[in-house]
DNA sequence: CCGTTAATGTACGAACCAGTACGTTAGCTA
DNA sequence: TAGCTAACGTACTGGTTCGTACATTAACGG
């Protein structure tokens, strides 16, 4: 999460202005996260981090735009982790498995980010169409899934006609839910999804329910 | 969504306890879902509402007690809707493929809901825990799960260890992801999940992918 | 037809909170 | 080392918003 470290000089100087913008995001990530876009306090950002309010006005202009800036890096972080994609070596198989293994390990491993997209997509994913970072920024992921279906299709492995953006929103469907649904879904069937011990269970389901959809044959109604 | 009707009787009587709560539960759950928990105002519900922000508190007690409330009544309407499951007569794989798109069809129809269901998570599940109603509640659909995954189980047609809540869990993804993160998805990817044209595509995607799923002989990796 | 109570309306207060006016200082540059 | 500006801090304000004190009336039971 470009968690904010100790300068590299011994003794902090007392003005840095990059690091106090990171720190900033930092803090609002999470409180944004805790509470929501409108149960979020700029106070308590503030608070929390070592610098005041003020900055809070001088760097990012406001709440909206902050938020804003807490969603564009957020989203930065995903890309880059994939762009780091490297499953091109592997069968159509076991890349599409490794594709999904990578995606939930995401999701497990950023649940302020979940949280933060489902705060977003309350407020009518206005901060993202406001944004010019965002706008149709699509996910590196996604050329990739493109490549490995062709290959798969040409090998005659996969069913024919499956969509990238589809099979990405059907992976990305099932990490998502586990991670944001996890207090209402524990609350009403005493199931805790993202409970450790069940981790490689859940895991091995979706790529087992992937691979079973590219690869059935499409006939049994 | 049990919406209010006009009184049988003629002209409408100036009081009227049922109505007026009932009143304030439809108003308060589409504010709730526009704006979220902190976003939504009180004074806005009872403007909206035919009486006064006094009534609010008089039935309900108080913002936290009327958020309640409308989950109580919301998840309510999807018991109801999932008490008249009637697939058992049905072989496993049509019901199986009947039921999620019963769930799909659902979650399509009451995008409120959903929404009050991602508000509720990122509060922590907090209200769920707290009402005495909702606690472990579970969901009558999970009882057809398990009577049909029994009957498909025996008759050979699907793999053998594949647990209710872990199907249910699988189905409500897609379902969930579709319309809860429409939004954000739109936007990023420029494709509307919700798009009419495409109800049926999705629709058939997800029995295809549960099916394919079930069916699935366990082995390729 | 009268009393009682559930139901309703009005007006207001107190706390909270986003945003800002104004003042100060660190640190670079010439 | 003087001067300039980016970076920072303090203190406050104006509007908003949840909640309530107090007043009132409808409708039913006896």
């Amino acid at each position: 999460m470009t968690s904010v470290e100790e300068p590299a000089r011994p003794n902090g100087r007392i003005r840095d202005a990059a690091r106090t913008k990171a720190e900033i995001l930092d803090v609002a990530t999470r409180e944004f996260a805790r509470a929501g876009y409108d149960g979020a306090r700029v106070d308590e950002i503030a608070a929390r981090t070592r610098t005041t309010k003020r900055m809070i006005y001088y760097y990012f202009g406001g709440k909206e735009q902050l938020f804003t800036a807490v969603l564009e890096r957020a989203y930065g972080v995903i890309r880059e982790a994939e762009q780091g994609l490297d499953v091109e070596h592997l069968d159509p198989v076991a890349a599409i498995r490794r594709l999904a293994e990578l995606t939930f390990d995401h999701h497990e491993a950023h649940p302020d980010f979940i949280r933060l997209v489902s705060i977003e997509n309350i407020h009518g994913a206005e901060h993202i169409a406001a944004s010019e970072k965002l706008g149709r920024i699509g996910s590196p992921a996604l050329d990739v899934i493109r490549r490995i279906l062709a290959s798969g299709r040409e090998s005659g492995l996969f069913t024919a006609d499956v969509d990238a953006v589809d099979l990405h929103a059907m992976i990305s469907s099932f990490c998502f839910f586990r991670v944001a649904n996890r207090h209402t879904f524990g609350a009403l069937f005493g199931r805790d999804l993202v409970d450790p011990a069940q981790r490689e269970h859940y895991r091995s389901m979706l790529g087992d329910m992937v691979i079973a959809y590219l690869t059935a044959d499409r006939a049994p109604r």
